[in-house]
DNA sequence: AGGATTGCATAGCGAGCGTTACGTTATGCT
DNA sequence: AGCATAACGTAACGCTCGCTATGCAATCCT
């Protein structure tokens, strides 16, 4: 029943595909160099991943949820101005982390649009979650507030690929803070016009 | 000295090229593809052009020009807050117009970093004169704006490629225009916003 | 008209793409 | 040991990539 033993590790392998779909996308990564960089021919990545398709859904799918881990933990901070802070902060110093890929592989790759969503979905729930508790204004468009920030975070991501320092994405999150509706009993720091 | 006459438009040509590049990237767009949009065949193409390289950096140079020509008429607004409201509301419309591509070649386009940068510096400008004018508080951060300015344009772009409506991204402009640091005199709450 | 010049279309170059056929090697079971 | 099984390395498949050599067609100049 059993054959010669696989002589990669599995998870090392498909981590390393992550990492190379990461740092070029989808397209601009071929199998030759996947291979290479994996150190596994190509009669055996198709015999362990399927194809170049099916082995990116895998190595995407094990991004999203890393990634997912770190936006939930976010999410859990009691306020929502504290967890969007926080998710903003998180993803400014991973897009710009050295020994690993510029930005981000979720919100750079076209083909990850219904990762987004769901991000953004996730966030979308937090913020309603936060207008229930008097936490944000009622009537806070929680789905465009939650639109905003998967741009904010993909235009991060976009600024770090482009070279950006931690400092240079930090200073995106920070600005986009100020877009937040400030909670109901919190005062308009705005002194010279009371209206 | 002189000899058959080219049989196509060159610059009818090149705006077919622009709309290849835009819709599909350098990268995803073959020289294959690009001959039969243009309707000229391999060896014209390079005659007229150069080669792929080059038709990109030509087209794209176009792209640049005419976008920024609608950006600079925006920036001409009085205040800094219409000018960005403005171009805004613009690139949201562009970015889902029907006829056109998704989204924005500039701000898609990895290798077009430096246009990239040059815009946010043309805006960053705009935004120092209006700190001078007292149209933005004294001690604006103009670098951090303007940088989240093209990130939120850039989230933008990847929001009309994912599918997004011209309501979608007209959502996040309007959302975007709550981080703009109040001018001096103005009211706390946001009234202005893209029309 | 005739030569020079320039653009056209066809057809193909070498290289790289994603993928697989083939023969070999290493394991567990009997 | 000997067989079945499974992963291995090599080498190649058909295809598309960016790009160009070759020969024909259309123009201007004399």
């Amino acid at each position: 029943m059993a054959g010669r033993p696989r002589s990669f590790d599995r998870d090392v392998a498909l981590a390393t595909a992550v990492e190379q779909f990461w740092r070029h996308g989808y397209e601009e990564t071929s199998v030759a160099s996947l291979t290479a960089a994996m150190g596994v021919s190509p009669p055996s990545l198709y015999a362990a991943f399927g194809d170049k398709h099916r082995l990116f859904e895998e190595a995407s799918a094990t991004y999203f949820r890393s990634t997912c881990e770190a936006v939930d933990r976010a999410l859990e901070l009691p306020t929502a101005r504290d967890a969007v802070a926080r998710i903003l902060d998180d993803a400014a110093r991973a897009h710009t982390r050295a020994g690993t890929p510029s930005g981000c592989l979720m919100l750079t790759e076209p083909r990850l649009a219904a990762q987004r969503d769901e991000l953004r979905r996730r966030i979308q729930d937090r913020l309603e979650r936060a207008v229930e508790d008097g936490d944000l204004p009622p009537g806070t468009r929680t789905d465009h507030l939650s639109a905003f920030l998967v741009a904010v975070l993909r235009g991060m991501s976009g600024c770090a690929r482009d070279g950006g320092s931690t400092e240079d994405v930090l200073a995106i999150a920070h600005t986009a803070m100020a877009a937040l509706p400030s909670s109901p009993g919190a005062e308009c720091d705005d002194a010279s016009a009371p209206r």
